[in-house]
DNA sequence: GGTTGACTTCAAGTCGACTCGAACTCCTAG
DNA sequence: CTAGGAGTTCGAGTCGACTTGAAGTCAACC
């Protein structure tokens, strides 16, 4: 599979992605492609297979939280060429760790969430329930008590 | 320590909680307290320990994405009194099951990223990063090559 | 040859959760 | 008795990332 002349429209690569051909539009107007992109004799985007790759890596960035400008930055770093990959190494490093503190911080909530969850269903079983939110709000961070 | 009779003013719960005071007066409005926030002569909010803790729990459930209508939703459960527990355990039990979609999505998103991590440290320290992104972008979701 | 549907550009609207500002009241300290 | 600071209400503004709409172009099918 030659990433070489495959040439989409941006309906296309929309049903690839499942980005809307307004998103396309917004990323490429918000300088988001490493490339620019190109246009048929019509004036319409033709797309590779190549930029459907990087928009899929864009997604999960995206849904990972990395802002549209330090994607755009990155997409800059790589379209200036060869010479700059700390930077852009620097820019995954940092996102990384990101990502990580967002799972260690959904983690911790987790642990209260459940919890709460263990707790009900322990006094819904034993039919206990309306002892909850007696003597606080159904288990605090410290308390033992539900 | 008991929770019972613990004044506490709109500054004292922004500085235990983190939540400023125009906060406060907001989830108030949004009818996120299980009991209606009492008030001294002077017309002003008296907070209790109880409503900081709940308030604890509430930012817990913030940061890990439930919907301010949900937490009001919950509270008027509470607010309710026994009998609805089975409905505020499956508001529980849906963000729990939320939340662990959150995580697995953001493990997924990280695979990825520290694919691409993995491959500019090698090629920087291998000097040969002027590689990166000529055959795709730097590592598709199912490239190897980088 | 007319209509359909995909495409174009540009501008404005939406959404959730705050966040901020204005104008005012009230209690306390000096 | 006045200055300061914390409180009050109400309403408008912000932010990021789309999302939607208007107005028009273009190529192909019936």
């Amino acid at each position: 599979m030659t990433t070489e002349e495959t040439a989409l429209s941006i309906g296309k690569v929309s049903a690839l992605t499942g980005l809307t051909t307004h998103t396309l539009r917004f990323y490429e107007q918000e300088g988001l492609f490493a490339a620019p992109v190109r246009r048929n004799a019509a004036g319409r985007r033709v797309f590779t297979q190549e930029e459907v790759e990087w928009l899929r890596v864009c997604t999960k960035l995206r849904s990972s939280g990395m802002p549209l400008p330090e994607i755009r930055r990155y997409a800059d770093l790589a379209r200036e060429g060869p010479g700059n990959e700390a930077e852009r190494f620097e820019i995954l490093r940092r996102h990384e760790a990101r990502v990580q503190q967002q799972v260690a911080d959904l983690q911790e909530a987790l642990g209260i969430i459940h919890t709460k969850v263990e707790i009900y269903a322990q006094h819904l079983t034993a039919g206990t329930a309306d002892q909850l939110w007696r003597d606080g709000p159904e288990c605090g961070p410290a308390a033992d008590a539900g």
